[in-house]
DNA sequence: TTGTACGCGTTATCAG
DNA sequence: CTGATAACGCGTACAA
């Protein structure tokens, strides 16, 4: 690999002229502008980015980390992030938070960009406060966390989950069984609290024996439906924690024989792409994901130049009452 | 952020003796090595990646660029290359190609990372057969290019386009039109001589006017039939060259009352996620996106390690007969 | 066992 | 208009 040094010896002068010349500086002879590009050309010169973030500690880069990168559903909160990150001419690196979230970590401790946007359950609060500094902004779209420098776009999943519980409710739904994600992530808990307030609200109680585990995967919606199947006690619908549940969980009905919503109904949550063309169509609760992405993205431009008006955000949900829930 | 300096000197030691400690180097006397800790701690010192990479020219990171990292089916494809990655002990961050190409051509270019894998028609041949170097492979999925550092890892486009075109020529449909993805893709050059030679070896032939662009997008396939309804020539069956764009003629065909398969047959590419749910669930060719991801990140090891019996890789795709084609 | 000094590839400052 | 030279933060011979 080239570097600016070979092309100076090549061309016959010095570092600087060459850094200069590259870089669109005015104050370069035409002559020597020629003799500079013209080596640069021929060794095929391209400037080492690494060194040069080291120097200028502006990487121009925002980084996105994801707890899975795989995940379904974040084509719109990316596009959403991308949107703002090239209109400001920045560019845009995504990571998983995979596997331990070793690397991700390790990413964010380092700072190679210039500022975070998080959406991973697995990351550490604790890490992520200490990490966001001044000119290190981070935004976290899983979870409330404010402090100096770090800021959270959510969603409010409470009135969301109250909504979608008092949909069913009122649709004559008494039995109502909620799918659970793991237990450390403050979307399942607010969903669930709200889910539960709907209940409590009309009087409805919700035993424990109806707050099932399914780890917001597919095939956790799916176990929990076969399990309660074995058990012989179904309930007159599902409230999934997210629609991914909901998926496995129809999946699992329909092997069973059980209709829905005829039999059971089933509601989720998110509003994948695939919950409109899930049979029968997802009710579900609509996240505004690419409102959610460009807003963090926002904030944080706004964070980068220094705003210190900048407050996190709550935004709305909304229910798209399709067919799974039977009222329609 | 303080830096190894500020360690140093608050530790009342040398900066190199500040490495070694935290580097595990075992010359370091117990004492030294708890004051050094204790200063780290205390001024939360965490080392600069950005130099550290600079430094030791190997970054640990791979790097994938996508033509759109919102694209629906990249799920599988990503989970591929993590396990390999992750495997290794190595990050991979991801990155879109989207506006102009100029951001990941400028991150592949700049060798930010220790290698590439791109799927990202976009981005130029050019470019990525002379950005290979022995210390910076590159995979390409989309597309065959060979060179010293540069391999590709595609599908046999062809045969799996014959299969499909074939498997509707004999479930009788005779006039079939294809619907296009971008011009300059390979993928879909391919496709569509695989679906013309199937046509041709059955004595059929395929005109002009049924060849028709969509853009590899929803919009494209929904504007396609649009346009064909108007002029009223409808074609008895679509060969779409993904299957976004089948979903988007699905949609317009439903629209205007024309009824899949009934009316007319529609094929797809791909196997996205979403195929299997569509209605009719749609017959398509299958990619098999995880051993594409799987394979490329496997081979960009082995090339990183200076093996040199790396070659290109062509996987098969499968027929998967849905009910889209009327002949299930 | 610890410290000094240099290099990684750039950019920026400041003389000349 | 051009060229030394000093940073940026870190690792590491080599010397002490």
């Amino acid at each position: 690999m080239a570097t600016i040094k070979d092309v100076a010896k090549l061309a016959g002068v010095s570092i600087s002229t060459v850094s200069l010349t590259l870089n669109q500086h005015p104050n370069v002879s035409p002559e020597t502008r020629k003799k500079v590009w013209k080596a640069a050309r021929e060794l095929q010169y391209q400037p080492n980015g690494i060194a040069k973030d080291l120097k200028s500690v502006r990487t121009k880069t925002v980084g996105l980390v994801l707890s899975d990168l795989s995940g379904p559903f974040y084509s719109e909160l990316i596009r959403g992030i991308q949107e703002v990150t090239t209109a400001n001419g920045y560019d845009l690196v995504a990571m998983s938070a995979i596997g331990g979230s070793g690397s991700p970590a390790r990413y964010i401790r380092e700072k190679r960009t210039d500022g975070m946007i998080i959406l991973a359950h697995d990351i550490d609060s604790h890490l992520i406060s200490q990490a966001g500094r001044e000119k290190f902004p981070i935004m976290v779209l899983d979870r409330k966390l404010e402090s100096d420098h770090v800021f959270s776009v959510t969603v409010d999943n409470r009135k969301g989950a109250y909504e979608a519980g008092e949909h069913l409710i009122r649709s004559g739904y008494r039995k109502i069984a909620y799918l659970a994600g793991p237990n450390d992530s403050t979307d399942n808990a607010e969903r669930f609290a709200g889910f539960k307030e709907a209940m409590e609200s009309h009087g409805l109680e919700v035993t424990p024996k109806w707050y099932i585990q399914g780890g917001f995967t597919k095939q956790g919606g799916y176990r929990a439906v076969k399990l309660l199947a074995a058990q012989h006690i179904l309930p007159e619908a599902f409230f999934a924690g997210n629609d991914e549940m909901a998926m496995g969980a129809m999946e699992a009905l329909t092997e069973l024989g059980i209709r829905v919503p005829a039999d059971v109904a089933v509601v989720g949550f998110d509003d994948i792409e695939l919950a409109a063309y899930m049979r029968p169509p997802l009710t579900t609760v609509r996240q505004p994901m690419f409102d959610m992405g460009y807003t963090a993205a926002t904030l944080l431009f706004r964070l980068l130049d220094g705003d210190r008006s900048v407050r996190s955000v709550v935004l709305d949900t909304e229910l798209i009452v399709r067919e799974s829930c039977g009222s329609k």
